[in-house]
RNA sequence: GGUGCGUUAGUUCAGCUGGUUAGAAUACAUGCCUGUCACGCAUGGGGUCACGGGUUCGAGUCCCGUACGCACCGCCA
């Protein structure tokens, strides 16, 4: 038996038990007649004690030891003199009767502590030496526990986790998909999912009512610190459902989650907004609102009411009120246009107006504009002495909605509003059916083209299916998307107009999709669904920037496995057998 | 496809207006130290300044290109 105990779960009440402790040298303090051990594992770390005066042999192999050996000890527990206050079992040390060097370690190339002083790079090359870490296994604890609490959820509401294949048929629209060459096909391919969507609905008709899994998807498109190539959705399915069944159903799960995890107990239903009232207030489908700072449309008080021929000019104007920031200085304001006028963002620039402890308005175009239609700003914005008005304008009114969104999102840092424990969450809802693609000169599902559009907007299809509005809703927490689904179409004539509006071609529908239409010919039920980003969420919960640090084994940014150097050229005989011949284009 | 920042010791970084022997911290090694827990003290080894080219009497430092890393835009039904 390697060991009695682990490494965390030894108290004083265990005093005077003999013990066989296994882990990892995590440091060792040398005391001259003395040495001191901190054993690590999973669940802990103890410290052990050799005595040279009770044991020179062994206190010398002690001396000996390295950072990272994997040691078995044998020895009694012991109540310390001086106990640490820092750690579980910190009242505790075990004297040490018999040390045994399982495995010894070279120098790890960063330190294997919370405040490690390895770069990201060096970590994910590493990764395996990264996941002793205890602040990064942490968040694969979380993430376990999480799991654990969805399946239990949907378990208890009567839902059966099914898999679905991972070798399935490539669907061009939407994500660009990872191929696989079948050697028994030559020259054909499968598609790694971009998620299981039409799957699970043929389970759907199949009969299976209510489905889940909890699975890999796939995407071959470039990274984020919130997006990798291969990632994890909570995948579910159900039938005989309307918008407002899966909303509660999910917002439930939601609930759950928090209760179990954060000890959070959310009462109040979460508030839904439409998609145009999110794009309108915050210039986002993914608003931030755990602050205000809401836009105020200023084109009726700025518009033709001064010399200004920027706004004067604009089809958008619109501003943000950032509280107590009147006292900005010049170099802070000046930081602010830098910031939009950012190649990202693009903006031309930024008008700011303080307001004065006299309730004057002073601005960056007084020269423009007269005192009086500067108050009549301050009105509109609802501003107080001491604030700061933020202006943007532009041609573009979406365009320039987000790049106040940005702007806003900023202010928000700046001030300290973001707050990683405090959670704000809603439903966005009626999102648009389709959005113009400059790329295609097409109009493209905004969701996926299954997505039911909402009845009232049906007579709209034929003759303004741009205003068509979806049965679509996304679940918004903190600016992220952590989940999003729809109402389905289950008609077949329905989703035959859906495709021919798409552009498809009858032949190209019934190639890429053909399986599914066949399916809807059979009966197929009503049936709407959701997904949820697990990494997105865990990684909201365990507050880190990017989703990598609750993947066991992220991508890099190129997409790469720094630790496996994968993706790699294949041989040549692997090359013959799938029948490729590679031609890397300049 | 694009933008920005970065690449100097095992590691994390400093290194100004170009100047002769490139530093710190930490890690590592050796020695001292009997209550440490970020132990302490002393000593020591450790560098193709990412790569290629250019400017210059002289480049870690300035310029151009390439590679790699991070963040972002495009993209992500």
């Amino acid at each position: 038996m390697y060991r009695t105990n682990t490494c965390g779960e030894l108290r004083l009440s265990d005093a005077g038990k003999e013990v066989t402790l296994a882990g990892w040298v995590q440091r060792v303090r040398k005391m001259g007649g003395m040495v001191f051990v901190d054993l690590r594992d999973r669940y802990g770390i103890t410290q052990l004690v050799f005595n040279e005066e009770v044991d020179h042999a062994l206190c010398e192999q002690a001396n000996k030891l390295g950072r990272e050996d994997v040691i078995q000890v044998k020895g009694k527990v012991n109540e310390r003199e001086c106990k640490n206050q820092h750690l579980p079992t910190g009242e505790i040390e075990i004297v040490v009767g018999g040390l045994t060097v399982l495995n010894s370690s070279e120098v790890p190339p960063f330190t294997i502590e919370d405040n490690t002083d390895g770069g990201d790079d060096l970590r994910m090359k590493y990764r395996y030496l990264d996941l002793r870490r205890s602040c990064v296994r942490k968040n694969l604890e979380l993430r376990h526990r999480m799991t654990m609490e969805v399946r239990r959820y949907l378990d208890s509401k009567g839902f059966l986790e099914i898999e679905t294949p991972m070798l399935i048929g490539s669907t061009p629209e939407g994500a660009r998909d990872f191929v696989v060459p079948s050697r028994m096909n030559p020259g054909q391919f499968y598609a790694l999912p971009q998620s299981p969507q039409t799957l699970k609905q043929l389970l759907m008709v199949a009969g299976m009512d209510r489905y889940f899994q909890i699975v890999k998807c796939f995407r071959d498109e470039d990274l984020r610190a919130d997006r990798q190539p291969e990632f994890t959705q909570i995948d579910c399915e159900m039938s005989f459902v309307e918008q407002e069944d899966v909303i509660n159903l999910f917002e439930g799960m939601a609930k759950h989650l928090f209760k179990t995890i954060r000890g959070v107990e959310l009462t109040e239903p979460f508030p839904r907004m439409p998609w145009s009232e999110a794009m309108r207030r915050f210039g986002s489908d993914k608003p931030d609102t755990r602050f205000g700072m809401e836009f105020v449309e200023l084109m009726d008080v700025l518009k033709g009411t001064g010399e200004f021929s920027v706004f004067n000019d604009a089809r958008y104007i619109g501003g943000i009120c950032a509280p107590g920031c009147a006292p900005y200085t010049r170099k802070q304001l000046d930081q602010l246009t830098d910031f939009v006028k950012r190649s990202q963002i693009g903006a031309k620039g930024l008008v700011y107006a303080r307001v004065q402890e006299d309730g004057s308005v002073k601005s960056s175009v007084d020269k423009f504009y007269a005192q009086e239609v500067l108050q009549r700003l301050k009105e509109a914005m609802q501003a107080n002495p001491g604030d700061l008005i933020l202006v943007m304008s532009g041609d573009d009114v979406m365009k320039t909605r987000k790049q106040l969104c940005e702007l806003r999102l900023e202010m928000g840092n700046r001030l300290g509003l973001r707050d990683k424990n405090k959670f704000s969450l809603l439903w966005v809802v009626d999102f648009p059916m389709f959005e113009w693609s400059e790329e295609e000169g097409r109009l493209m599902a905004m969701h996926h083209p299954f997505t039911h559009p909402k009845d009232e907007d049906i007579p709209l299809l034929d003759t303004h299916p741009e205003d068509v509005r979806a049965d679509a809703y996304d679940m918004v927490c903190n600016g992220v998307e952590v989940g999003g689904g729809s109402i389905r179409i289950h008609d077949p004539e329905l989703q035959d107009k859906m495709f021919k509006i798409l552009g498809f071609t009858e032949e190209r529908a019934q190639e890429q999709f053909g399986f599914l239409m066949n399916a809807f010919k059979y009966g197929a039920p009503p049936h709407g669904g959701l997904a949820y980003g697990l990494d997105r969420w865990v990684s909201l919960f365990a507050g880190l920037d990017s989703i990598r640090d609750c993947i066991a084994f992220p991508k890099n940014n190129k997409g790469r496995d720094v630790m496996l150097d994968a993706p790699a050229a294949l041989d040549q005989k692997q090359l013959d057998e799938l029948n490729l011949v590679v031609d890397i284009k300049e």
